[in-house]
Parts: C-alpha cells; structure tokens; sequence
DNA sequence: CCCTGATTCGC
DNA sequence: GCGAATCAGG
C-alpha cells in the first residue's frame, strides 16, 4: 500500500481528530499501527497524549528555559547515598508536564459584541466507518423537545389494504396465499374459502401442489409465490 | 497480558 | 520515505 492522497489525507483528519493508530491503521487497512504512526511522524503532526511521553527519557533532559548556551550534558552521577536506609526521594521531575487543559466545549457564551469567536475545534471522540468522525455528548445538537402530547388514536390499516386480507385475519378456514410482497404496504394474503385439508383455495391449491409429469411434458414452472428475486 | 505512542534504524 | 522492531507507560 502506498501512501496516496487521500489515505494521507485521512490519516491526517483520523488523527487529528483523536482516533488511535490502530483505528486508523485499520480503517485504512494495508498498514499497521507502526506505520500509521510512523507517517504521522514523517508528516509532522504529532503531539497527542503519549502514555510514553512526559517522561525524560533519552530526552536530552530540557535544559534551562532560557537558550544561551546548552551545557553539555553532566555526567549522571548516583548520588552516593549516604544512608542506607533511608531511600533517597528522586528528584523532582525537571519540567512539569503538559501545560493546556483541555478546552471542553464550554460555554459558548459571548453572543456578539466584541471579537467572533473562534469556531472551537470539534473534540472527535472516535472515528466511526469510513473515516467519519463521531462527536462527543458535548458536542451533540441540543435534544428535540418531545411533542405535545395528542390522543392517541388507533392504527388505522390504509385504504388499500382495509379490506384485503392480513396476517392477523389468517385462520385455517381462509386462503393464505401470499398477494405481493411482504413488507409492502398492500400486501395481504388471498382470503379465499380454503380447499378443505389445504392452507389454500382450490385455485392456489393447484398453484401450490402439481401433478409431476414425465419428462418432456412439464409445464413451465407456475411464478413463485414471492415473485422473482428482487433486485436490490 | 492487553493497549497506547515514540523512536530507531535498515531498507 | 517507509515501517518493523523495539521501548516504555497505562
């Protein structure tokens, strides 16, 4: 797999957006999560929230705030620990760790007046099929206030099918021969006097049971009760 | 163990 | 430039 536009393109949105490597790496299938984060890295967009990171490890320990001169690193001498028992504290870690907040969607605020705000950039939760991005309970549109509450009136069966035939009028005295397709509105079912001992009426009796006739004479086979596979 | 991101280094 | 290997924290 080659990085092209688009597969850069959505590494960038994925990621910047908050979804792991993984995910990514997954959505974009082809690549693993060392290469998700490795071209992350190579296109310069890093700093997320590294359970690895805030730590100085090989980090050339940051030096003073100030620039001037970097002293060449000391030589990391073990304090010699004088006491035995007692556990030497370590020191403190130089530099504290991450300054920002996070800037939760708060009050929006500020209705007009002075600057317009800024759009806040959306907290992507997660990322969901195909590289949309879900957003947080934050972020979500405010709920729809229920409706006023109206009498509820009973489910009246359309005009179309009023008098047609339907699942619930099924008996064993009645034709259950299906009319349409179910899951349309106007299905319904034959209705019919039933051909004793059969489900259905004599006339879908002989629909449902044929005579097998020697080879050469069949009859073309009858429409199935469904019709013909649906095309989707 | 699983997960995570960062870094290194041979290709 | 790429990504597996490796490291290291949660």
């Amino acid at each position: 797999m080659s990085w092209t536009e688009e597969r850069i393109d959505k590494l960038t949105r994925m990621w910047e957006g908050g979804a792991t490597a993984s995910q990514i790496a997954e959505e974009l299938g082809g690549v693993s999560r060392n290469a998700v984060i490795g071209k992350a890295h190579r296109l310069g967009l890093k700093a997320r929230p590294s359970p690895v990171k805030s730590n100085d490890r090989h980090e050339e320990a940051a030096p003073a705030p100030v620039q001037a001169a970097p002293p060449p690193r000391p030589a990391p001498v073990e304090a010699p620990a004088p006491r035995a028992a007692t556990p030497a504290p370590r020191p403190a870690p130089a530099a504290p760790v991450a300054p920002p907040p996070a800037p939760v969607a708060a009050a929006p605020a500020a209705p007009s007046g002075d600057a317009p705000a800024a759009p806040p950039a959306p907290r992507i939760v997660s990322v969901g099929p195909g590289g949309f991005l879900r957003q947080g309970p934050g972020e979500q549109q405010a709920p729809i206030p229920p409706a006023p509450p109206r009498r509820l009136v009973p489910a009246k069966p359309s005009a179309d099918i009023a008098d047609k035939t339907s699942l619930l009028d099924l008996n064993d005295r009645i034709c259950r021969w299906p009319m349409g397709h179910p899951g349309e509105p106007d299905f319904h079912f034959c209705g019919e006097k039933v051909n004793p001992g059969f489900p259905y009426c004599v006339e879908h009796c002989g629909r449902a049971y044929q005579a097998q006739l020697p080879r050469g004479h069949r009859r073309p086979p009858p429409p199935l009760p469904f019709g013909n596979p649906r095309v989707r």
